[in-house]
DNA sequence: TTGTACGCGTTATCAG
DNA sequence: CTGATAACGCGTACAA
């Protein structure tokens, strides 16, 4: 509350706010005695200097905003622990922002953050989202945004983005070296970069392989969507039956998980499962289950990395350009099959 | 970055800033037409007062800041949300910071925080943390505090948390009523408000109905710890073996449902699982076990209005004391059992 | 009804 | 080596 500021060092030692100030940054040349002395009651008062006078004079903030579509996702809580662990080295905090996959409260949420002034913003972009003139636009006036995750070939700038297609292929894949003919893919919304990208490496996979590319063994689920039994359910009863099971994400992997534990189908006797999860879940799942894990922290440590080489050298050409992070498969104990 | 401020249209219509301001707040009198020419120009010029200049002459920067163990766990990244919820309806931004269940980082990170002006700070404390004295000191200069969750019998501020006790208890009834005798608690670490509450639900709920409290039966799982199979492989080789696993997070409770299904045990014919969830796991685990929910968003909502009072008015006697959201049985179809 | 001057906390510039 | 002053953007007491 009631914080010590320069003005109360300089009143108590009979100095100058300018010498004070001087005497704490070691700028200029200063009485050495003079120095210790202000150094020496600054730390005594704990003086912190007052970093909103800093950013109202340097007209930057050293804040980050962040903007998901939900925070209670593993994959971006992953993230935004990745961009708080590079931001707080680099001395920067972060303001977390929600748009609720709606393309309404992005572009409302985008202003706040810039009205707010956050020196850059960091934005997986909503499942709504196609227009993305609300970025253009700040992209236009020089303002640092880098897109993670969820992107768009509209806006020109730094993107980082999981190997989505490679990580689709090796799931599939390894599920065909295991001798599986009919893998159902259950996967996220249509009409978003990351799962066009995930059935583009699904699909690659099997015509690679000789296999059939078979839409009825495909389901997308919305974000909403909390009950998957009677999506692997309604597969399930599919004539000839799925052998394996490729979800999209580790909502939908467990999911499937839950529902054939449910319905007494043993994994990997019957079907195997691969999931396109995050780490952590993947631990957890990887008894029973093979995993892709998406490299969800490196992509926000990535992300907070360019966006800070961004916002700290403007003048420099900024490095526009999409940054693929690999995938890592993670086979289950191969001697179960 | 070329934002317009009260200076720029003060020159454009050539006014002084103070009427300018006046105008666009509507305070004093002003002439209507003057007032009129002043707001088309802002909205035209979409001016955005800059709130770095508000916070430092109001010496309040309407940010609440969040510090938690981890952002990427479900309860805590749940509870952000309610947090986010509230928090933007109210007009305050969130900033996030993590312990990374250190008490060292957690204290760092709280003096941060305040030196970075938040109006008031949210916490759950690491699991490290037994000294609260860093808090206490903040609490003595009237700053707004709110713990929730993980909290401290000695801190006297206002203290969120679900209702652990109750929420264990009820998991464990359920099990016996199921039939079960032999119930194995798997849970987070000792030492911890959360964890000896939900221990003594468990005990309660087992002695209540005549049968004993077994600590072989006992397991305390490190945050570190991504392994769960070792641990539920041991339980299992207990004579008798156990015949129904209480997990004290979802964390624990997916890795018990994984280990299960890789052993080819059937749930629930040979043993039952009730795990101490959040919704969205909790929905989808929930065919094959049965769940009692953490009110996470809740207890993040609540604590956030919670301390939104305390910002607002200080002056008022601050309302101190426990709130315990209840948290909710989601009982398997008991056909099965 | 409108304008002038000041202060919030800090640092850079210029003067001493 | 140190002090006075201006400036960052805003709101407001006071003066006109």
């Amino acid at each position: 509350m009631e914080a010590v500021t320069i003005k109360d060092i300089a009143r108590a030692l009979n100095l100058s706010t300018s010498t004070v100030s001087r005497a704490l940054r070691g700028s200029y040349e200063i009485n050495p005695e003079t120095k210790r002395l202000v150094m020496e009651y600054a730390e005594r008062m704990n003086y912190r200097p007052n970093p909103i006078a800093l950013s109202l004079k340097e007209n930057r903030s050293r804040v980050i905003g962040v903007i998901v579509p939900q925070i209670a996702n593993d994959f971006f809580s992953q993230a935004i622990n990745g961009i708080e662990a590079i931001a707080y080295n680099r001395g920067y905090h972060v303001i977390i922002a929600q748009s609720h996959e709606s393309f309404e409260r992005e572009v409302v949420t985008v202003q706040q953050s810039v009205a707010r002034k956050v020196d850059g913003l960091l934005i997986s972009l909503s499942s709504e989202t196609n227009d993305v003139s609300h970025l253009q636009e700040l992209r236009q006036k020089n303002f640092p945004i880098v897109l993670f995750d969820r992107v768009s070939d509209e806006l020109d700038t730094v993107k980082i983005v999981s190997d989505n297609y490679g990580g689709a292929f090796a799931a599939t894949e390894h599920l065909i070296r295991s001798g599986r003919r009919r893998i159902a893919h259950v996967t996220i919304p249509p009409y978003m970069s990351i799962t066009q990208e995930r059935l583009a490496g699904y699909r690659a996979a099997l015509e690679q392989n000789g296999l059939p590319y078979d839409e009825s063994l495909i389901r997308y689920v919305g974000f909403g969507q909390h009950e998957i039994d009677p999506i692997v359910d309604d597969l399930l009863e599919q004539s000839p039956p799925p052998d394996a099971f490729f979800a999209a994400s580790d909502r939908l992997a467990l999911g499937c998980l839950a529902t054939l534990q449910a319905r007494r189908i043993v994994i990997p006797e019957q079907v195997s499962i691969v999931g396109f999860t995050n780490i952590g879940v993947a631990h957890l799942l990887s008894p029973p289950m093979s995993t892709v894990v998406q490299p969800a922290k490196e992509i926000g440590q990535t992300a907070a990395e360019r966006l800070i080489e961004l916002i700290e050298r403007k003048q420099k050409a900024a490095p526009i350009g999409t940054v693929r992070i690999p995938t890592q498969l993670i086979a289950r104990q191969s001697s179960g099959v």
